[in-house]
DNA sequence: CAAACGGTTGAGCAACCGTTCAACTGCTCA
DNA sequence: TGAGCAGTTGAACGGTTGCTCAACCGTTTG
């Protein structure tokens, strides 16, 4: 099932470009890839998870020096490191006491960058 | 007297790393880039404005075509694309009773694509 | 072993966000 | 000119989300 098809919230206008909407729903990728996109993209849209993204980027560092390098309690570094985990964008590595975070992936560095370009434009 | 005293909310930990911590702040961008990098993200974090983005990206589309394509209704629609015009992510032009919505950037399809490789992997 | 510390977890709360609904503007055409 | 449609807007509601707090687990150390 398609969300272009669906009967259910619909459009209460007429469709006055049938011929664009059908080109349109054609480039469209589906429905899935557009979900894990927008989870992608929800993971990033946090300013205290990309900071913790850019402190452990370089060397790994453990949830109690992330939490002193933000000012926050170790609770919330640790809440939004589980996120990120889930997601699959850091990985830890137990030591002793301590749990080191790393970045997971080199295509999330490239999307940073990416974006910070934009920005400065 | 408590050493740990500081301005920012106070980590409850001692520092363990001090160094580590010290060479990723030097590393660290700026807070008003981080603010406006998830910012940024955030707009990109919903599945709404993700389709809304490739249904347009290609050919301009009307606001009632966007919707019929999508299944939703002109208004929910609209508000979204306030979102996505006051970040500057695109760009209209009013023909007649009609107003085509435009990608503004490539800089924004360049990330999404990124991000799609990323999830396919 | 017990105390101490790093880290995790779940519940709860407040703020935020996306949709709906209803009212409105402005353009077009009969 | 006025009916009708495209589009916008603000308020309101319901779901989501990020933080706090307190309790907990596992490792280290005295």
């Amino acid at each position: 099932m398609n969300i272009m098809e669906n009967s259910a919230p619909a459009c209460e206008c007429e469709e006055l470009h049938s011929e664009l909407i059908e080109k349109s729903r054609e480039r469209m990728p589906e429905q899935g890839i557009l979900y894990d996109l927008s989870d992608f993209f929800k993971i990033l849209g946090d300013s205290t998870r990309i900071s913790i993204l850019f402190a452990i980027d370089g060397e790994p560092m453990c949830v109690c020096d992330i939490a002193a390098l933000l000012g926050m309690t170790k609770s919330a570094v640790s809440h939004q490191l589980k996120v990120l985990r889930q997601s699959n964008l850091v990985t830890y590595k137990k030591s002793g006491k301590n749990v080191f975070y790393t970045l997971a992936d080199d295509h999330v560095r490239d999307i940073i960058e990416k974006a910070l370009e934009h920005i400065r434009e």
